[in-house]
DNA sequence: TCGCTGATTGACAGTCACTATCAAGTGATA
DNA sequence: TATCACTTGATAGTGACTGTCAATCAGCGA
C-alpha cells in the first residue's frame, strides 16, 4: 500500500519531463525540425535514455492509455443499454474527464496527432489496437467470445466515424470548443445513415 | 498522339522493375530485413535513383489508386439505392475486378500492407484521403455539399468496419479465399448493430 | 549527321532515427 | 554497510533519407 518507491517516482518524473519538453519543442519549432537530441538535451537526459522511455519519437506524442478508462466505462454501463449507447457514453465520459484534468497539453497533443502526417499515421494504427480492446468488453456484455468479428467490426465502424469528428474538430474548432456534439452526431450515422 | 517517347517508356520500365524486385525481396526475406540498397542492387540502379522514383521505402508497396474506380461505381449506382448498399456494391465490384486482373502481386501487396506495421500505418493514413474522395459522390447523390459531415462520418464508419474485415482476412484466410462475405458481414453492423 | 539542352543518373557526403553494448552510478534489501 | 538489481551515459554502429555535383543520355534543331 505504500506509495511507489523512489525509483518508480523518479521514473514517472523523468517520463513526464521528457514528454513536456518534447511537446513544447514540437509546438515551438515543428515536429520534423525537432531532433531527439534536442529533446534529450532540454530534458537533461541522454538520447539513449530517451529511447528507453519511448520506443519511437512518435510515441512521445501518442501514448494515450485512455483505452483502459473506456473499457472500465463499458463494463460499468447499465446491462440493458444498447451497444451504440454504451460506446457513446464511454467516449463522452472518458473524454470529458480527461479534458478537464489535462487542459493545455492534451489539446496540443491532439492537434499534433491530427496535423502531423507521421503522427496521424501512428494514431490511426494505435486505434486498431484500441478497437480490439474496446470490442472485448462489448462482446462480453453480449455473451460472445472476446474476439467476436461483429463486435470488432461494430467498434471499428464507431471509431471510423469518430476519426472524422476529431479531424473536423481539429481543423475548425476554436480553442475551447466542445467536441461532444460532433461525437454524438458522428455516431448517429450508425443508426440513421448519412 | 504517338506512344510516349523512349524517355518516358524507360521511366515506366524502371519504376516497374524497382517495384517488382522490392516486393519479391520483401516477401522473401521480410520488409524490415530488406534494405533499399539491396533493392537498388537487384534492380540495377543506384540508391539515389530509388528515392527519385519512390519518396519513401513504404511507397513501393502502397500506391493504390482504386479510389477513382470506386467513385465511378458510386456515381453509376441506381439513384434509389440506399447509401449503405451503394457503398457495399462499390467495394465489392471494385475489389472483385481488381483481384481478377492483378493476380499474385496484388494479393502479396495486400498481405504486406496489413501485416507490416509500418505499411499498415501508411495504408490507414491514405484511407483518410480515400474517405474524403468517396464521401463526395455520396453527398452528391443526396443533394448535400461535397464535404458534408454526416456523409464523411458514414463513409468513415464503413471503412472502419472494413478494415477489420481485411485484417481478419489477412490473418486467417487461405490463399484464395474470397473476402466478399467478410465485407458483407462487416458492413451489416451499420444497420443491425453488433 | 552533329551538336546543343535539359532531363536523368550515380557517386559522395551528411543528417537523423534507432539499436546494441558495456561500464559506472543509484535505489532497494538484508 | 554490503550486495544485488536496476537505471543510466557514452560509444559505435546501421539504415532511411537528403543535397549536391559532375557525367550521361534522349530529344530536337541545324
Amino acid at each position: 500500500m505504500s506509495s511507489p518507491g523512489l525509483r518508480e517516482r523518479k521514473k514517472q518524473k523523468t517520463r513526464w519531463t521528457i514528454q513536456e519538453h518534447a511537446v513544447r519543442l514540437f509546438v515551438q519549432q515543428g515536429y520534423e525540425a525537432t531532433t531527439v537530441e534536442q529533446i534529450a538535451e532540454a530534458a537533461e537526459i541522454s538520447p539513449s535514455t530517451f529511447f528507453r522511455y519511448f520506443k519511437t519519437k512518435e510515441d512521445v506524442v501518442i501514448q494515450d492509455r485512455y483505452d483502459d478508462l473506456m473499457v472500465e466505462e463499458i463494463r460499468n454501463a447499465p446491462p440493458d443499454l444498447p451497444p451504440l449507447d454504451v460506446l457513446r457514453r464511454a467516449f463522452l465520459t472518458t473524454l470529458g474527464g480527461v479534458s478537464e484534468e489535462e487542459t493545455e497539453q492534451a489539446l496540443q497533443r491532439a492537434r499534433l496527432q491530427f496535423s502531423v502526417p507521421a503522427l496521424r499515421m501512428r494514431a490511426l494504427d494505435s486505434m486498431q489496437e484500441s478497437i480490439r480492446h474496446l470490442a472485448a468488453p462489448l462482446a462480453e456484455r453480449l455473451g460472445r467470445p472476446a474476439d467476436d468479428f461483429r463486435c470488432q467490426a461494430f467498434v471499428g465502424a464507431c471509431v471510423g466515424a469518430l476519426i472524422n469528428a476529431f479531424m473536423a474538430w481539429v481543423e475548425t474548432a476554436e480553442a475551447n470548443e466542445d467536441v461532444s456534439p460532433l461525437i454524438t452526431e458522428a455516431l448517429s450515422v450508425l443508426t440513421e445513415g448519412p
